[in-house]
DNA sequence: TATGATTCCATTTTT
DNA sequence: TGGAATCATA
C-alpha cells in the first residue's frame, strides 16, 4: 500500500501548516495525516516565523498523543522541542495550578484524586449525610458532580430540580469541602479550578494570555465546555488558536464532549478560517466507501467525504453467525488464514462495542494458542497493591490526603479497626478538619485510653519517620522501597507465598521500575511530580511490545490503525446500542454511527464485520437481528459468508465456507450421554466433565460420598442438611467444614 | 479479621 | 451468566 512520504504534504495540509495568524479550524478526517499537520505547523511557527517555543501550547487528550507529538517535534526542530508546552488538558492545567498555587489558594503539593478515589470520598460524604446509597446511587452522584464541573458549575450554582439533583447538590457541596480539607483536586477540578481562577483574577489571566501566544488543540471534537472556556480565555487577546478535529469521530458525548465546539467554531471566532483534510492515506477505497456511506447518513455533521488514491482493495467480509461462539470460531478461522497469508499478529485487531464480547473471542484464541491481549478491564494503576503503595507515597507528600490515609491506615493490618476509623472520621467532620488532623489530636492526647491511642501513635510515628526519610531522598523508587520495608507490606506478601501474592509483588516491582524510568527521564525528579504523572497516566499509555492480536472496544481503538480489523457484534441493540424511546434517541443513533465509522476506518486493508443470530446475554438466549449499519453500507461492497439467514435469500459464498465445526451436531461421542433436550456437552478441558447441576441435586449427595472443593481439595461427606441450597458437612484433610453443595463436585 | 456467601449489576471511560 | 462489592459469621 502506498503510504505518503514523510516529506510531502498535500495542498490542504500545506495550507494548514503555513496558515498565518488568527483562528483556524482543520477538519481532519480519519487517516488524513492530522498529526503530521499539527506537528509541522508547530515546527513552522518556530522555524519560519521565529516564535519562541515556550510561547506555543499544544494540547492533546491523551498522554500518548502528547508524547508522540513531542517525539516528532524533537526530530523536526532538534533541541527546541523540550521548551514547548505539549500536554493533555489535565497535565497542562495541573502544571499551571502548581505554578500559580499561591494566587489560586492551593497547597503546592495538592494530590489528584482519580475516579476510584473520588468514589470513595463520595461514599464517605454520603454516609456523613446519612443518604441511603440504595436510593441514590453513588455513581449517579459522581456523574452529577463531574457533569457540573464539565459545565463549569460549582455547588452554589448547581440547580436542584428534582429529588435526585437536590441530593446531588448536597453531596457536591460537602464533597468540595472534603476535597479542600484533603488538599485534593479531582480530574474535573484541574481544568475547572484554573478557569475559575482566571475569571476571578485578571492578572493571572493576562499572564497566561501573554505567555501562550499560539495555542493548538488536537481532537477538538472531544472538548467539553470548561475546556473550551479555558482555550477561549487563553486566546481572547491574540486569537492564535488552531483547532484540529473530526466531528465524525466524536464518540464521547456521554462524557461531556460537545461537537458544537468544532461545528460552531465560527460563532465564537467569526474570522476563523476553515480547512478540510479529506484525502485518506490509510484505507482502501472499499473500506472508505463503506465508512462514508454509514456516517454520511447522519444529518448533523459538517459535510465532507473521505477519498483515497489507494487501491480499491479486497471486499469487505460480513460474517453471518449462529451465535457468539460461532462468531468467534469464524473470526478465529479467518485470522488463521490471514496469518498464513503473511500478516503478523500485531497487524490484526478485534474490535467490539462492549467488553463483555471479548470472552468468546478469547476462548477461541486461547484454544488455538494464538497470542492476544485484551485492553480495558481492570486498570493496572487500580490494582489494590499499586494503590496501596501510591497511597503511602501520597500521604508522605501530602499528609492531609484523607482518601489515601484511610486506605493505608490499617494496611497491612496493624490493629486499627473499623470502629476506631469511624471515630476518626466523625471527629474530623465535626471539627471540619482533615482526618489526619483528627488522628494527630487523638494520638497526642493523653486523655484518650491506652491500646487504641498507642496504635494510632505508632502509625503517626511511622509516617513521621517515612516523611523524614523522604525529605532526605528524592528518588521515588528509593522512598518506595523504604516504605515497603518499614511498613512490612512487602514482608506480608512474601510470607503469604501464594500465586496472587507473587503477582502483587510483581506489580509492585513494575511500579518501582516505572519510577526508575521516571527518575532517569525527569529533569528534577520529585515525589509530587511523579505522583501526578502516574495518576494522569492510563493503561493506554503503557506500551506493550508483545506480538499479539489486539482486542479492545471501539472507543479504545480511536486513533489506532491495523492492516486487518474485525468488528464483532454488529447487531441491533448491540451496535447500535440505543435506548429506544429516549428523548435523544436520534442523537444517540448518530453517535453510534460515528462509532461505527471510527471502527471501520481503523482498517487499512481488510475489514470484517460479524453478527450472530442468537446471543447469550445475562444468562439467557436472545434472538438478534443484524445491525442496520450493515444495511447502510453499499451492498456491492459486501461479501457475505456464513449461515443462511432464511432459506429464500441464501448468500452462502466462497471464502470462509469450509466451516470447521460440524453444524448438524456434535454427534459423535457425547450425544448418547446427554438427554435430547439438553444442550450438547462441552468438550472436556482437563479431567472428566462434571455437570454441576447433578452435583447440586441433593439426592446425589449422601454421607460417605467423596467430594472435591476447589480450595479444600477432596473430602468425605459426613452430613447433609436441608434447605435451598443444601449445606453439607465435609471432612477435609485439615478438618470439617460446612459447604454449600454447589461448590462441590463428586470426586 | 478472614473468608465464604450473598447481592447487585451489566455501554462506551482520552484524564 | 459472571464478577465485584458488600455482607455475615465463625
Amino acid at each position: 500500500m502506498p503510504r505518503v512520504s514523510a516529506l510531502t504534504l498535500n495542498a490542504e495540509q500545506q495550507a494548514a501548516v503555513v496558515y498565518g495568524d488568527g483562528p483556524l479550524v482543520v477538519f481532519a478526517g480519519a487517516g488524513s495525516g492530522k498529526t503530521r499537520v499539527i506537528t509541522q505547523r508547530v515546527a513552522h511557527l518556530i522555524e519560519k516565523r521565529n516564535v519562541p517555543p515556550w510561547r506555543v501550547l499544544a494540547v492533546t487528550f491523551t498522554n500518548k498523543a502528547a508524547r508522540e507529538m513531542r517525539a516528532r517535534l524533537e526530530q523536526l526542530i532538534p533541541g527546541q522541542a523540550s521548551s514547548l508546552w505539549v500536554g493533555t488538558f489535565h497535565a497542562v492545567c495541573a502544571r499551571l495550578l502548581r505554578a500559580h498555587h499561591e494566587q489560586i489558594g492551593l497547597r503546592r503539593d495538592f494530590v489528584i484524586y482519580d475516579d476510584s478515589d473520588q468514589r470513595s470520598l463520595i461514599a464517605r460524604v454520603m454516609r456523613a449525610l446519612e443518604i441511603d446509597d440504595r436510593v441514590y446511587a453513588p455513581k449517579q452522584m459522581a456523574f452529577q458532580i463531574n457533569a457540573a464541573k464539565q459545565e463549569g458549575i460549582g455547588p452554589a450554582e448547581f440547580e436542584a430540580r428534582d429529588p435526585l439533583t437536590r441530593v446531588a447538590r448536597e453531596v457536591y457541596a460537602l464533597y468540595e469541602e472534603r476535597l479542600a480539607a484533603a488538599s485534593a483536586l479531582d480530574f474535573g477540578d484541574l481544568i475547572f479550578r484554573l478557569v475559575q481562577a482566571m475569571r476571578k483574577d485578571p492578572a493571572l489571566k493576562q499572564a497566561l494570555q501573554a505567555r501562550f501566544e499560539y495555542v493548538l488543540v488536537d481532537e477538538f471534537q472531544d472538548v467539553n465546555h470548561v475546556q473550551f472556556a479555558f482555550v477561549q480565555m487563553l486566546c481572547e487577546v491574540h486569537h492564535n488558536l488552531c483547532v484540529v478535529g473530526d466531528d465524525d469521530q466524536s464518540i464521547y458525548r456521554w462524557r461531556g464532549a460537545d461537537r458544537r465546539n468544532i461545528l460552531d467554531f465560527r460563532n465564537h471566532f467569526p474570522d476563523a478560517h476553515i480547512i478540510k483534510l479529506e484525502q485518506n492515506y490509510r484505507s482502501t477505497q472499499r473500506i472508505l466507501r463503506v465508512a462514508n456511506s454509514i456516517v454520511g447518513r447522519n444529518l448533523d455533521r459538517e459535510p465532507k467525504e473521505l477519498w483515497t488514491s489507494n487501491e480499491p482493495g479486497a471486499a469487505i467480509t460480513v460474517m453471518a453467525c449462529e451465535d457468539e461462539r460461532d462468531e468467534a470460531n469464524l473470526v478465529g478461522h479467518a485470522i488463521r488464514m490471514l496469518l498464513e497469508s503473511g500478516l503478523a499478529l500485531n497487524d490484526i485487531a478485534i474490535l467490539y462495542r462492549t467488553h463483555a464480547q471479548s470472552r468468546a473471542f478469547e476462548e477461541v484464541l486461547r484454544r488455538s494458542n494464538t497470542p492476544y491481549r485484551v485492553f480495558g478491564g481492570l486498570r493496572f494503576y487500580d490494582r489494590a497493591e499499586v494503590k496501596d503503595l501510591l497511597g503511602y507515597l501520597r500521604i508522605i507528600a501530602n499528609p492531609e490526603d484523607d482518601v489515601s490515609l484511610l486506605r493505608v491506615i490499617n494496611v497491612p493490618a496493624r490493629g486499627i479497626g473499623k470502629t476506631t476509623i469511624e471515630r476518626l472520621i466523625d471527629a474530623a467532620s465535626r471539627a471540619g478538619t482533615s482526618v489526619n488532623t483528627a488522628l494527630l489530636d487523638v494520638a497526642n492526647d493523653p486523655a484518650h485510653n491506652g491500646a487504641t491511642r498507642k496504635k494510632l501513635e505508632g502509625f503517626v510515628q511511622l509516617m513521621a519517620a517515612l516523611r523524614a526519610f523522604a525529605a532526605r531522598e528524592d528518588s521515588p523508587a528509593e522512598i518506595s522501597r523504604h516504605v515497603l520495608d518499614v511498613t512490612g507490606y512487602a514482608e506480608v506478601l512474601r510470607v503469604e507465598d501464594t500465586p496472587e501474592a507473587d503477582s502483587r509483588l510483581e506489580n509492585i516491582g513494575e511500579v518501582l521500575s516505572s519510577m526508575e524510568q521516571y527518575a532517569a527521564d525527569a529533569e528534577k525528579p520529585s515525589l509530587t511530580e511523579f505522583l501526578e504523572t502516574i495518576t494522569l497516566e492510563t493503561d493506554q499509555d503503557r506500551k506493550n511490545a508483545d506480538n499479539a492480536i489486539t482486542m479492545m472496544t471501539v472507543h479504545a481503538a480511536k486513533g489506532l490503525e491495523f492492516p486487518a480489523v474485525f468488528v464483532g457484534g454488529l447487531e441491533e441493540e448491540m451496535f447500535p446500542r440505543i435506548r429506544e424511546g429516549a428523548a435523544d434517541e436520534h442523537e444517540e443513533l448518530e453517535e453510534e454511527r460515528r462509532l461505527a465509522y471510527v471502527a471501520f476506518t481503523r482498517a487499512r486493508e481488510r475489514l470484517f464485520m460479524s453478527y450472530a443470530n442468537t446471543r447469550r446475554l445475562y444468562g439467557d438466549l436472545k434472538i438478534r437481528r443484524r445491525s442496520r449499519f450493515i444495511d447502510e453500507a453499499p451492498p456491492e461492497e459486501l461479501h457475505v459468508v456464513g449461515v443462511k439467514r432464511a432459506p429464500a435469500q441464501s448468500s452462502y459464498g466462497g471464502g470462509y465456507t469450509n466451516r470447521s465445526t460440524n453444524r448438524s451436531g456434535y454427534s459423535s461421542g457425547y450425544s448418547s450421554y446427554s438427554a435430547p433436550s439438553k444442550p450438547p456437552a462441552r468438550e472436556p478441558r482437563d479431567g472428566p466433565y462434571v455437570d454441576r447441576s447433578e452435583a447440586n441435586d441433593v439426592s446425589e449427595i449422601h454421607p460417605g460420598m467423596r467430594v472435591r472443593h476447589t480450595k479444600f481439595g477432596v473430602g468425605e461427606v459426613t452430613g447433609v442438611s436441608g434447605g435451598m441450597p443444601p449445606r453439607v458437612t465435609v471432612q477435609f484433610e485439615d478438618g470439617p467444614r460446612q459447604i454449600v453443595s454447589s461448590f462441590l463436585t463428586p470426586a
